[in-house]
DNA sequence: CGGCAAACCTGCGAGC
DNA sequence: TGCTCGCAGGTTTGCC
Protein backbone atom coordinates (compact mmCIF):
# COMPACT_ATOMS: atom_id res chain seq x y z
CA UNK A 1 0.00 0.00 0.00
CA UNK A 2 1.96 3.20 1.37
CA UNK A 3 4.40 5.04 -0.31
CA UNK A 4 5.44 8.54 0.60
CA UNK A 5 2.41 10.11 0.14
CA UNK A 6 0.30 7.78 1.71
CA UNK A 7 2.43 7.65 5.08
CA UNK A 8 2.67 11.46 5.18
CA UNK A 9 -1.33 12.00 5.13
CA UNK A 10 -1.67 9.23 7.74
CA UNK A 11 1.24 10.94 9.63
CA UNK A 12 -0.71 14.32 9.41
CA UNK A 13 -3.84 12.40 10.09
CA UNK A 14 -2.63 11.04 13.44
CA UNK A 15 -0.03 13.47 14.75
CA UNK A 16 -3.00 16.13 16.09
CA UNK A 17 -4.31 13.35 17.56
CA UNK A 18 -0.90 11.72 19.56
CA UNK A 19 1.07 14.73 20.03
CA UNK A 20 0.82 15.83 23.33
CA UNK A 21 -1.30 13.06 24.53
CA UNK A 22 -0.42 10.25 26.92
CA UNK A 23 -0.70 6.82 25.66
CA UNK A 24 -2.91 5.36 28.12
CA UNK A 25 -3.05 1.69 27.41
CA UNK A 26 -1.54 -0.04 24.37
CA UNK A 27 -2.24 -3.40 23.43
CA UNK A 28 -0.46 -5.80 21.32
CA UNK A 29 -2.33 -8.49 20.04
CA UNK A 30 0.32 -10.97 18.52
CA UNK A 31 3.77 -11.34 18.88
CA UNK A 32 5.14 -9.38 16.15
CA UNK A 33 4.51 -8.39 12.28
CA UNK A 34 7.25 -9.19 9.54
CA UNK A 35 9.69 -8.96 12.92
CA UNK A 36 8.88 -9.00 16.32
CA UNK A 37 7.68 -6.76 18.18
CA UNK A 38 10.53 -4.75 20.66
CA UNK A 39 10.48 -7.12 24.00
CA UNK A 40 8.78 -4.72 26.39
CA UNK A 41 7.22 -2.62 23.63
CA UNK A 42 3.56 -2.26 25.06
CA UNK A 43 4.96 -1.44 28.98
CA UNK A 44 7.64 1.30 27.98
CA UNK A 45 5.09 3.13 25.65
CA UNK A 46 1.96 2.73 28.28
CA UNK A 47 1.52 5.36 30.34
CA UNK A 48 3.50 7.98 28.62
CA UNK A 49 3.34 11.00 26.51
CA UNK A 50 4.10 11.31 22.87
CA UNK A 51 6.12 14.31 22.15
CA UNK A 52 6.51 14.01 18.47
CA UNK A 53 5.54 12.26 15.44
CA UNK A 54 7.20 12.46 11.88
CA UNK A 55 7.83 10.56 8.55
CA UNK A 56 10.59 9.47 7.26
CA UNK A 57 10.91 7.68 3.91
CA UNK A 58 7.66 5.18 4.40
CA UNK A 59 8.47 5.21 8.18
CA UNK A 60 6.67 6.54 10.86
CA UNK A 61 8.43 7.75 13.73
CA UNK A 62 6.71 8.20 16.81
CA UNK A 63 8.75 9.81 20.08
CA UNK A 64 8.20 9.90 23.70
CA UNK A 65 8.60 11.78 26.81
CA UNK A 66 11.24 9.36 28.11
CA UNK A 67 13.27 8.90 25.04
CA UNK A 68 11.77 5.68 23.58
CA UNK A 69 10.65 6.18 19.86
CA UNK A 70 8.71 3.40 17.64
CA UNK A 71 9.69 3.06 14.33
CA UNK A 72 6.61 1.95 12.18
CA UNK A 73 6.45 0.89 8.84
CA UNK A 74 2.85 -0.36 7.17
CA UNK A 75 4.40 -2.69 5.22
CA UNK A 76 1.74 -3.71 1.82
CA UNK A 77 -1.57 -3.54 3.68
CA UNK A 78 -1.01 -1.74 6.87
CA UNK A 79 -3.84 0.66 8.21
CA UNK A 80 -3.06 3.24 10.96
CA UNK A 81 -7.14 4.36 11.80
CA UNK A 82 -8.46 6.64 14.72
CA UNK A 83 -11.94 5.65 16.26
CA UNK A 84 -13.30 7.85 18.92
CA UNK A 85 -14.89 4.95 20.34
CA UNK A 86 -14.32 0.70 20.70
CA UNK A 87 -15.67 -0.90 17.81
CA UNK A 88 -16.77 -3.73 19.42
CA UNK A 89 -14.40 -6.76 19.02
CA UNK A 90 -10.93 -5.95 17.63
CA UNK A 91 -10.86 -7.13 13.92
CA UNK A 92 -8.83 -10.16 12.78
CA UNK A 93 -5.85 -8.13 11.24
CA UNK A 94 -5.55 -5.24 14.31
CA UNK A 95 -2.74 -5.86 15.87
CA UNK A 96 -1.85 -2.45 18.13
CA UNK A 97 -4.28 -0.72 19.58
CA UNK A 98 -3.19 2.55 21.29
CA UNK A 99 -6.07 4.34 23.28
CA UNK A 100 -4.73 8.07 24.66
CA UNK A 101 -5.61 9.49 27.65
CA UNK A 102 -8.59 11.43 26.03
CA UNK A 103 -9.74 8.63 24.13
CA UNK A 104 -9.08 8.58 20.68
CA UNK A 105 -8.64 4.89 19.53
CA UNK A 106 -5.57 4.21 17.37
CA UNK A 107 -5.40 0.69 15.69
CA UNK A 108 -2.79 -0.61 13.60
CA UNK A 109 -4.61 -3.27 11.05
CA UNK A 110 -2.40 -5.48 8.86
CA UNK A 111 -3.69 -8.15 6.89
CA UNK A 112 -0.26 -9.51 5.21
CA UNK A 113 1.58 -8.72 7.96
CA UNK A 114 4.53 -7.35 5.79
CA UNK A 115 4.56 -3.92 8.65
CA UNK A 116 6.89 -3.43 11.43
CA UNK A 117 6.62 -2.05 14.65
CA UNK A 118 9.70 -1.66 17.22
CA UNK A 119 11.10 0.60 19.78
CA UNK A 120 14.22 2.04 20.03
CA UNK A 121 15.60 4.94 21.87
CA UNK A 122 15.47 8.73 19.94
CA UNK A 123 19.21 9.56 20.70
CA UNK A 124 20.09 6.56 18.54
CA UNK A 125 17.41 6.90 15.29
CA UNK A 126 19.40 7.90 12.91
CA UNK A 127 22.33 5.04 13.13
CA UNK A 128 19.13 2.38 13.83
CA UNK A 129 19.58 -0.04 10.86
CA UNK A 130 16.07 0.26 9.58
CA UNK A 131 16.60 3.81 8.96
CA UNK A 132 20.30 4.27 8.47
CA UNK A 133 20.68 3.77 4.78
CA UNK A 134 17.94 5.64 3.88
CA UNK A 135 18.42 7.96 0.55
CA UNK A 136 17.79 11.60 0.77
CA UNK A 137 13.72 12.75 1.35
CA UNK A 138 12.61 13.48 -2.10
CA UNK A 139 10.64 16.57 -1.18
CA UNK A 140 13.62 17.76 1.17
CA UNK A 141 15.80 20.87 -0.79
CA UNK A 142 18.59 18.31 -0.78
CA UNK A 143 16.87 16.15 -3.31
CA UNK A 144 18.85 18.10 -6.15
CA UNK A 145 19.67 16.82 -10.05
CA UNK A 146 23.00 16.56 -9.34
CA UNK A 147 22.51 14.77 -5.81
CA UNK A 148 20.38 11.89 -8.09
CA UNK A 149 22.77 11.85 -11.14
CA UNK A 150 25.25 11.18 -8.30
CA UNK A 151 23.50 8.28 -6.92
CA UNK A 152 22.54 7.07 -10.20
CA UNK A 153 26.02 7.41 -11.87
CA UNK A 154 27.61 3.68 -12.73
CA UNK A 155 24.62 1.89 -12.40
CA UNK A 156 23.82 -0.79 -14.27
CA UNK A 157 20.10 -1.42 -13.61
CA UNK A 158 17.24 -0.31 -15.12
CA UNK A 159 16.14 3.33 -13.53
CA UNK A 160 12.90 1.79 -12.78
CA UNK A 161 14.77 -0.54 -10.54
CA UNK A 162 17.02 2.12 -9.09
CA UNK A 163 14.46 4.73 -8.00
CA UNK A 164 12.51 1.97 -5.91
CA UNK A 165 15.99 1.47 -4.36
CA UNK A 166 15.27 3.69 -0.92
CA UNK A 167 18.98 3.75 -0.78
CA UNK A 168 18.95 5.84 -3.59
CA UNK A 169 16.12 7.86 -2.86
CA UNK A 170 13.37 7.36 -0.10
CA UNK A 171 10.18 7.09 0.30
CA UNK A 172 9.16 6.24 -3.56
CA UNK A 173 7.13 2.69 -4.35
CA UNK A 174 5.74 1.29 -7.37
CA UNK A 175 3.35 3.53 -7.97
CA UNK A 176 4.93 7.03 -8.08
CA UNK A 177 7.97 5.33 -9.52
CA UNK A 178 6.18 4.60 -12.76
CA UNK A 179 4.20 7.37 -12.06
CA UNK A 180 7.51 10.14 -12.12
CA UNK A 181 9.00 8.29 -15.14
CA UNK A 182 6.44 8.86 -17.44
CA UNK A 183 6.06 12.50 -16.00
CA UNK A 184 9.68 12.63 -16.90
CA UNK A 185 9.48 11.28 -20.13
CA UNK A 186 11.80 8.40 -19.21
CA UNK A 187 11.58 5.14 -20.21
CA UNK A 188 11.78 2.36 -17.10
CA UNK A 189 14.16 0.19 -19.41
CA UNK A 190 16.55 2.88 -19.96
CA UNK A 191 20.24 1.79 -17.22
CA UNK A 192 20.10 4.00 -14.26
CA UNK A 193 23.10 5.83 -15.27
CA UNK A 194 22.24 7.17 -18.70
CA UNK A 195 19.42 8.97 -16.53
CA UNK A 196 22.64 10.89 -14.87
CA UNK A 197 22.74 14.23 -16.34
CA UNK A 198 19.89 15.54 -18.20
CA UNK A 199 17.39 12.67 -17.43
CA UNK A 200 17.83 13.69 -13.41
CA UNK A 201 17.38 17.47 -14.32
CA UNK A 202 13.80 16.24 -15.67
CA UNK A 203 13.35 13.41 -13.01
CA UNK A 204 13.57 15.21 -10.08
CA UNK A 205 10.37 17.38 -10.27
CA UNK A 206 8.39 15.14 -11.84
CA UNK A 207 9.35 13.06 -8.57
CA UNK A 208 8.15 16.37 -6.63
CA UNK A 209 5.29 16.99 -8.58
CA UNK A 210 4.03 13.53 -8.20
CA UNK A 211 4.41 12.93 -4.84
CA UNK A 212 3.06 16.78 -3.76
CA UNK A 213 0.05 16.03 -6.07
CA UNK A 214 -0.40 12.71 -4.37
CA UNK A 215 -0.50 14.29 -0.94
CA UNK A 216 -2.74 16.76 -1.62
CA UNK A 217 -5.23 14.33 -3.07
CA UNK A 218 -4.91 12.18 0.32
CA UNK A 219 -2.64 9.59 -1.43
CA UNK A 220 -3.76 6.83 -3.83
CA UNK A 221 -6.53 4.22 -2.61
CA UNK A 222 -6.10 0.93 -4.48
CA UNK A 223 -6.82 -1.81 -1.81
CA UNK A 224 -5.91 -1.42 1.49
CA UNK A 225 -5.11 1.64 1.99
CA UNK A 226 -7.49 4.74 4.11
CA UNK A 227 -6.46 8.09 5.63
CA UNK A 228 -5.94 7.93 9.53
CA UNK A 229 -9.63 9.04 9.47
CA UNK A 230 -10.83 6.30 7.89
CA UNK A 231 -10.90 7.97 4.29
CA UNK A 232 -9.88 7.00 1.02
CA UNK A 233 -7.12 8.89 -1.21
CA UNK A 234 -8.18 9.68 -4.29
CA UNK A 235 -5.08 10.43 -6.52
CA UNK A 236 -5.73 7.14 -8.01
CA UNK A 237 -8.49 8.94 -10.43
CA UNK A 238 -5.32 10.66 -11.90
CA UNK A 239 -2.56 7.97 -12.58
CA UNK A 240 -1.60 8.39 -16.17
CA UNK A 241 0.25 5.12 -16.56
CA UNK A 242 -0.28 3.37 -14.08
CA UNK A 243 -2.22 0.00 -13.80
CA UNK A 244 -3.50 1.65 -17.38
CA UNK A 245 -2.66 -1.15 -20.03
CA UNK A 246 -4.38 -0.76 -23.04
CA UNK A 247 -5.63 2.48 -22.18
CA UNK A 248 -5.12 5.68 -24.07
CA UNK A 249 -1.39 7.36 -23.02
CA UNK A 250 -2.52 11.23 -21.66
CA UNK A 251 0.44 13.15 -23.12
CA UNK A 252 0.20 12.12 -27.15
CA UNK A 253 -2.58 11.95 -28.84
CA UNK A 254 -1.98 8.48 -30.77
CA UNK A 255 -5.21 5.84 -30.95
CA UNK A 256 -4.62 3.22 -28.74
CA UNK A 257 -6.50 0.86 -30.86
CA UNK A 258 -3.48 1.15 -33.55
CA UNK A 259 -1.07 1.39 -31.15
CA UNK A 260 -1.76 -0.71 -28.15
CA UNK A 261 -1.84 2.43 -25.91
CA UNK A 262 0.21 1.87 -22.62
CA UNK A 263 2.03 -1.15 -22.31
CA UNK A 264 2.92 -3.31 -19.10
CA UNK A 265 6.13 -5.03 -18.42
CA UNK A 266 7.83 -6.54 -15.28
CA UNK A 267 10.84 -5.46 -14.03
CA UNK A 268 12.45 -7.31 -11.21
CA UNK A 269 8.83 -8.65 -10.27
CA UNK A 270 7.36 -5.50 -10.48
CA UNK A 271 4.58 -4.27 -13.03
CA UNK A 272 5.42 -1.06 -14.97
CA UNK A 273 3.22 0.83 -17.47
CA UNK A 274 4.56 3.14 -19.66
CA UNK A 275 4.03 4.90 -22.98
CA UNK A 276 6.83 4.27 -25.43
CA UNK A 277 6.07 6.81 -27.41
CA UNK A 278 6.67 9.38 -24.99
CA UNK A 279 8.79 7.09 -22.64
CA UNK A 280 12.13 7.52 -24.82
C1' DC B 1 29.48 -5.82 -4.83
C1' DG B 2 25.43 -5.80 -8.20
C1' DG B 3 21.20 -7.54 -9.85
C1' DC B 4 17.45 -10.55 -9.96
C1' DA B 5 13.97 -14.06 -8.27
C1' DA B 6 11.75 -15.77 -4.47
C1' DA B 7 9.93 -15.53 0.02
C1' DC B 8 7.16 -13.51 3.63
C1' DC B 9 1.14 -13.54 4.23
C1' DT B 10 -3.59 -12.61 3.15
C1' DG B 11 -7.32 -11.15 0.23
C1' DC B 12 -9.59 -10.24 -3.98
C1' DG B 13 -11.08 -10.54 -8.71
C1' DA B 14 -11.09 -13.20 -12.96
C1' DG B 15 -11.89 -17.31 -15.22
C1' DC B 16 -13.47 -21.90 -15.48
C1' DT C 1 -21.53 -21.55 -6.04
C1' DG C 2 -16.87 -22.76 -5.58
C1' DC C 3 -12.32 -23.76 -6.87
C1' DT C 4 -7.67 -22.24 -8.73
C1' DC C 5 -4.70 -18.87 -10.40
C1' DG C 6 -2.60 -14.50 -10.69
C1' DC C 7 -1.81 -10.35 -8.75
C1' DA C 8 -1.18 -6.61 -5.11
C1' DG C 9 1.16 -0.22 -2.52
C1' DG C 10 7.33 -3.45 0.43
C1' DT C 11 11.50 -5.32 2.05
C1' DT C 12 14.82 -8.94 2.88
C1' DT C 13 17.35 -13.00 1.71
C1' DG C 14 19.86 -15.94 -0.96
C1' DC C 15 21.79 -17.24 -5.19
C1' DC C 16 24.50 -16.34 -9.38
Amino acid sequence: MPELPEVETVCRGLAPRLVGRRLARVELRRQGLRVPFTPGMAERLSGRSVTALWRRAKYIVMCMEDGAAAIIHLGMSGRMVITESPAGAPGRHDHVILTTDDGAIVTFNDARRFGVMVLCEERDLTTHPLLAGLGPEPLSDDFTPALLSARLARKITPIKAALLDQTVVAGLGNIYVVEALFQAGISPLRSAASVAGAGAELLVPAIRRVLQAAIAAGGSSLRDYVQASGELGYFQHSFAVYGREGLACPGCSCDPAVTGGIERLVQSNRSSWWCPRKQG
